[in-house]
DNA sequence: CTTGCTTTGTAGTAAAATTACAAAAATTAT
DNA sequence: ATAATTTTTGTAATTTTACTACAAAGCAAG
């Protein structure tokens, strides 16, 4: 009885399978065989009946409706429904590579389910208050300057139409040239709003670093940890893809969808002050 | 017997929720009657028995049963289980749209989402035959000169740099009089790549129809149901987003995983072949 | 209207999970 | 150290839940 609310005191709302990580260690033995053998492969254990549970785990079945019970679920068939919902985030998290000898449905549902699992990463990740300065830094800006390069210039323009069209003044200086005359030559209300993949190339920390020289304000749409975010007043951290494979390009809808979101924030933010 | 064919050919890898939601107008009565009170509440639906699902669908058990069998599961409780995976990301629940009041998170989370389904939804839909002659057309052309205009430019754009990425010799001319001039001097192994979210702007139509004066061959990546689709040699589809709300980009991210997947396919190809 | 086919439900069966209880282990007090 | 008490674990019975076989009802074609 005692145990029972002990652990029931570390359940939250959150994931059976962290829960039980972390109970790891305060578990005795019998409780703690059943938690190995679930941890070594939830997914399977989801599809498991009881009695197979038990027997692979070396105790009784009661032991282990017991054990569930600990985990604040009302029985077996309900732990494995929780099981299942936190094993589901797991899933997604592996990025299927693509192969050469992969055929055309093959790449085609890879790059869909690797896109698809990028997005739910980052919506665990993503943090609103960061969302919400920028939003409110971009509706404050006078002007916004946009510098992408590479592989960003794409996300560099998309970000000019979207902002535009949110009703912002927005402009994406397509040279480096014309980009480091608007780094320089900075303006109280002037905004620079900085992409990069990699968040190193050299020339967007040379138009960083020139921005900086004037105290500007810049928003930079980045991996966490580089020299670009580094130099930036507000950051707005995309997670690097874990395969810098060139056959994988999928981390780049996220940051797309991170304009929208921005895009989005804008529209809603002006409809409610206006 | 057949019918328990017909469905499973429905069934994919994904979301089980989708895949009743696409499958609804298909099923009989019985059937239809048991999807309905499913996917009513399908958080709650996972909680029940087989015996009080039936009870609120009107059904009996054996109905339930075989409902379930028909969706690629094993049985009730693998269904109950696949149900719950499908519920836990709220992704399936059609498109959200933003509203003036939504807060930071909401907007934000609804934007995700709403992308997501936007992708299960053309993983769905998507041709694979139409890919696999694209990626052919596009791999055998000496030229290939890519246009878009507003929104699409972007996406033009980051055509022109995953083809480039890929060892393609691609072209995005950026203003107007530079796209009809290319449209008009089409020369033996061009190809023309054409990018709209409508399909009926006028100015890329007039490329299009520049282009077809010389029976060039034309890719498209445009509404099924579109004056530039119609002009097409080839025509890679992405359905329209319902709700046409300025408030809603995120079918343009589609756009973007449609070239992802198309260079990925001339990576894996010229692997193949070189 | 009847024959053959499909669909749905009833009743019985099998399996799975839970409970009650007893045995074993561990802990504490004497 | 050992008896008493408490906790933990397993066995067996019970209950719940899901599944199968079969029959009745509904439907379509002849």
């Amino acid at each position: 009885m005692s145990q029972m609310n002990k652990v029931a005191a570390w359940s939250s709302e959150l994931n059976l399978i962290c829960e039980m990580r972390s109970a790891l260690s305060h578990l005795n033995k019998t409780e703690k065989k059943i938690a190995q053998n679930i941890l070594a492969d939830p997914e399977a254990a989801t599809q498991k009946s009881i009695a197979v549970l038990a027997k692979n785990s070396g105790v009784s079945e009661p032991s282990v409706n017991r054990f569930c019970k600990r985990f604040d679920t009302t029985g077996f068939p309900d732990f494995k429904l929780k099981l299942a919902k936190a094993a589901v985030s797991g899933i997604w998290e592996t990025v299927h590579p693509i192969k050469p000898e992969d055929d055309t449905g093959k790449y085609t549902t890879k790059i869909i389910n690797n896109t698809i699992a990028n997005l739910m990463a980052f919506k665990q990740s993503v943090s609103y208050q960061q969302i919400q300065l920028a939003v409110d830094a971009l509706i404050r800006a006078k002007r916004i300057f946009i510098v992408g390069l590479g592989g960003s210039s794409a996300t560099a323009r998309d970000a000019e139409c979207k902002f535009f069209q949110s009703g912002l003044s927005a402009c994406y200086p397509v040279d480096l040239i014309m980009q480091r005359m608007v780094a320089s030559n900075y303006a109280v209300g002037d905004l620079y709003f900085l992409i990069s993949q990699t968040g190193e190339t050299k020339e967007i920390i040379e138009v960083a670093e020139l921005a900086k020289l004037n105290n500007a304000p810049i928003i930079c749409l980045a991996p966490e940890i580089s020299r670009l975010s580094r130099l930036s007043t507000l950051k707005l951290q995309i997670g690097r893809v874990n395969s810098l494979d060139r056959l994988s390009f999928s981390s780049q809808a996220t940051y797309q969808v991170m304009l929208d979101i921005l895009a989005a924030g804008i529209s809603v933010q002006k409809k409610y002050n206006g």
